[in-house]
DNA sequence: AACATTTTTTCGACTGTCGAGAAAATTAAT
DNA sequence: ATTAATTTTCTCGACAGTCGAAAAAATGTT
């Protein structure tokens, strides 16, 4: 709250660290223009931060015109390692990234198709990292952060699963599994958070500071998640999941598999689109797994006319269009990214999503918002996860009075 | 974004200001321990800031144990004074308070009943701050903020009002009105929203940072006004209003005043309830003004078992309730506050409420929120106001660098 | 009147940023 | 080769801000 001297050089060594963080490898100058500070301390900050070790001088390309060449700084790539670990409901991703946000490993396993013992998932979750661990042939204390990404209700405040689709009411604290085998900072995300938080960064910074400042995406799979991202007075980008799967579309409508009824999920879900093509009893929850194929033949049905079958997917439309209309309601007018395999079947659903979105108050006096499609989702959590869990770290590295914990270079 | 002196200097000063409004009357020594800042900068920054004549010095009463008594610190109540405007849809409140926030002066005209031109109010709206102002025997410039709260819905960034029960589509834009008539900032807010910040702000001021981080406050009479407040990081509390009685809660429901079908205010304003009391068809809109009577009259008859009146109200409290449950989902649990008119009927619709609220993923796995009730509505709305107007003079202050801009002293 | 006590101000040290000029490193010209 | 031109980076002194400690101020107590 009080501001000091120490505070302001923190400030501004964060914004050294942010737009080497966004630029890459940067020189002086253009760390002074960017920052706006004077050369001079950008001289002593960016010394002092390479006697920590945080950054590394570069030789120059040769260069074009007369003068002085240019010095470029970079990251110190061996400073620090992140372990990102993507989970979802087909395989477990595993990467090793290291501080320059470079990914050093990678690998995948598959789940089985029926498992819900939570132990078991859970102990092969360790072994897995404990083998990203020993193949990277680095101390575990050089891995300063495990961040992983899940679907479900995630705890605010410590790592810990409180629902999920998979294994329900059965929690899950990653930070007790994972204590013994490394002192890493443990983190759990929703995944589509990452998701929104990604797509921001990249209309950011293709717009220069994305004009509407907030962003809505959504993930339309077996279950329904919802990320939301805005930019800060400060030009960062924060987000949060609020679990739009589960907001009440209907209270008299089918079984969810949260329990109550009528979710958006229950309709929108993979598992209630097949529960109404099936015209299945609404109090049955459909198995856990559905193959994809079977959504795509519904959709095929659909496709050719089959009237219940375009039923299940305009209802599913219906709770999609309508919960997004409530959700900019209460959170303003805002574009909206739409990811996940349920894209594929976007063209059943679009007009009752639309019109749902279009029955709102703002978006009537105004104009409908922006929807977009974005396939690469996989992608997208793990590239929002990175930037995110490597912003951290710049965080925590500025407030380094002595540069003891970087030492590894 | 970048960090100077010069930043740092407005930052302490803005603390040093901040400690003055919740404090009132400060000494040296209370200023250095609330800040925590040294006593010598509280001694640079209290002589700047009694040199610009925002501060003065205060003569001490007689002094308890022995020492150098203490000399107070307090604000300068005539460097800078505020218009206060309240519009209801009875009646409009004017009142002047000065820099120290105390009430100098206050009138209220009645709205006549049937009046729905828009020009006819804006000009009698006019005229009474013409008066506020001549009755102040200041000068316009000393008045340095026309601050107004009204019901609806209010544009960001430019004082305009939207769209409002009475006026429905006829925008207003309040700077137009009074830029001829004074130099002041003019800012229009929903009235919910300063509502909300009042009651968190006394909530933040009592536990000392109120422990919840958020807190929703619901209005409930001929039109239901939702305002929500939050505590940022550094212990300021924002707030907004989004037009929660404009969410959707039925597409089959009754016809709302704004145009849509089945928005909460449909069903659960003032209007609403009458009509399904009354088993008006539903695509009628009922009077613009009822007079709270009718409203009681209702009541009465549900309390005493009339079955349609009792569905009036449980129908209303479950479209709230669902609605509240749905803003939970989405910005997590919270406390709720009650106020309006309407928290005479809580009996009649706090099952159902309850039901809607209970009926969310989070407040199953955790607890109940609070539910509480504020009958001073009208108070509430007028100290948030102040409150968060004075906060934004001392944002001006502290960047203010030569104090030319405060010098009526 | 001298002393004790508490509050406030002042002073020197320290940290941080900035502007301007010096130094460095290269290309182009002589 | 040497010198000049050019561009980049570093360094130094000036300035602004905070802090701790000591001095000064204002009162009560002996």
């Amino acid at each position: 709250m009080k501001a000091s001297t120490e505070n302001l050089r923190k400030q501004n060594r964060g914004l050294i660290l942010s737009a080497l963080r966004r630029l890459g490898s940067v020189s002086h100058t253009e760390l002074s223009q960017w920052t706006s500070l004077s050369s001079a301390t950008v001289s002593t900050i960016t010394t002092e931060l390479e006697k920590e070790g945080i950054l590394l001088r570069e030789e120059q390309a040769p260069s074009a015109g007369r003068g002085r060449p240019r010095v470029k700084f970079r990251q110190n790539p061996n400073c620090a390692f992140v372990a990102i670990v993507r989970i979802t409901s087909e395989m477990v991703q595993y990467s090793l990234v290291d501080y320059a946000g470079t990914l050093k490993d990678r690998f995948e396993e598959k789940r089985p198709p029926a498992e819900t013992d939570i132990d078991t998932f859970s102990n092969r979750l360790k072994n897995d990292i404990q083998r990203l661990i020993e193949r990277s042939e680095l101390q575990p204390e050089q891995i300063l952060t495990v961040s992983i990404t899940t679907k479900g209700l995630v705890a605010s405040g410590k790592p810990e699963l409180l629902w999920s689709p998979v294994f329900e009411d059965n929690t899950m604290n990653f930070e007790d599994l994972l204590r013994p085998i490394l002192p890493a900072q443990i983190r759990l995300t929703n995944d589509t958070q990452f998701a929104a938080q990604s797509i921001a960064e990249q209309r950011a910074a293709k717009l220069g500071g994305f004009s509407n400042r907030k962003l809505a995406t959504l993930s339309l799979s077996h279950s329904i998640g919802l990320g939301i991202a805005t930019e800060e007075a400060n030009g960062k980008i924060s987000s949060f999941a609020p679990p739009f799967g589960h907001m009440m579309h209907d209270p008299n409508g089918p079984l969810c598999r949260c329990g109550a009824h009528g979710c958006i999920e229950s309709i929108a879900g993979f598992y209630g689109i097949l529960r109404t093509a099936f015209e299945v009893d609404d109090d049955v929850v459909p198995a856990k797994f559905i193959p994809l194929k079977e959504i795509e033949n519904i959709a095929v049905r659909a496709r050719n006319g089959d009237h219940q079958s375009e039923y299940a997917f305009r209802r599913a439309g219906e709770a999609l269009g309508i919960g997004l209309g409530r959700l900019l309601t209460l959170l303003g007018p805002m574009p909206i990214a739409i990811t996940g395999h349920g894209t594929l079947f976007y063209d059943l659903m679009q007009t009752s999503i639309l019109d749902g979105i279009q029955n709102t108050l703002q978006v009537r006096r105004n104009k409908m918002p922006d929807v977009s499609f974005h396939t690469d989702e996989g992608h997208l959590i793990f590239n929002g996860n990175v930037q995110s869990c490597l912003s951290d770290l710049d965080s925590n590295i500025i407030s380094e009075q002595n540069g003891t914990k970087w030492k590894f270079n």
